[in-house]
DNA sequence: AATATTAATCGTAATATTGCAATGAACAAA
DNA sequence: TTTGTTCATTGCAATATTACGATTAATATT
């Protein structure tokens, strides 16, 4: 179904999954690095960098924008995206949580 | 068209996406809290424990497999499966790497 | 050998994602 | 006001993902 299955598992692991879901794509993680080099970054240069479709890159921004990782500001006729450096925190902590598990004894098989 | 232009981005980047792909659905993070709870897990009880049918899990497992980041071994009819741990913590710094970029100056928007 | 147990695989339905052409909306410049 | 620029939205085609019933494969148990 092509659905996941979501009210079976905690508020947690869906959180970590939604996350996890928006870098799964390699465009998203080339806007999200490029954001961090340059600091601010007009639509349209994005679309130049990365080499998709216009309307493609918008897509991703959004996604992006509605996990709240990125900021937009109307400039003009253009808009310039940045980090969302306070929620891009929150979700550091909450997907180091999940990475930095340990393991207390040794391999089992 | 539903199928990512992989061959555009860097090889990290593709890496990325990769491994955040797999925890972008709740069972596989369900799963993985698990093994690293428990440290060594036959399937079906995996399949008791998260709740969804036992192709639905056995194919979850799969993908965990397929990226390293698990191990199985068959032990009579059952199957016990744990974490890589040498290959979780290759994907961890890979995916610390991306994580934890920061940003030099202040908030632009 | 016959039966039971466990997990993988196959096949399929439902839904989601990706990408872009075409269009629309907002603003700036002439 | 007309034209151009920039970005969002719509609509659609192609592909991927999720889930599970049915089946198969492998091993235990009787």
């Amino acid at each position: 179904m092509g659905l996941a299955k979501t009210e079976m598992f905690t508020d947690q692991q869906n959180e970590i999954a939604l996350f996890a879901k928006v870098f799964g794509h390699p465009a998203r993680v080339a806007i999200l690095q490029h954001l961090f080099k340059i600091n601010a970054c007009v639509c349209g240069d994005l679309v130049n960098q990365i080499g998709l479709a216009q309307p493609t890159i918008s897509q991703h921004l959004k996604e992006l924008k509605h996990l709240g990782l990125i900021k937009g500001n109307v400039e003009g006729t253009s808009v310039c995206y940045c980090i969302h450096t306070e929620n891009w925190s929150k979700m550091k902590n909450v997907m180091l949580q999940f990475l930095d598990q340990d393991i207390q004894n040794t391999d089992c098989c």
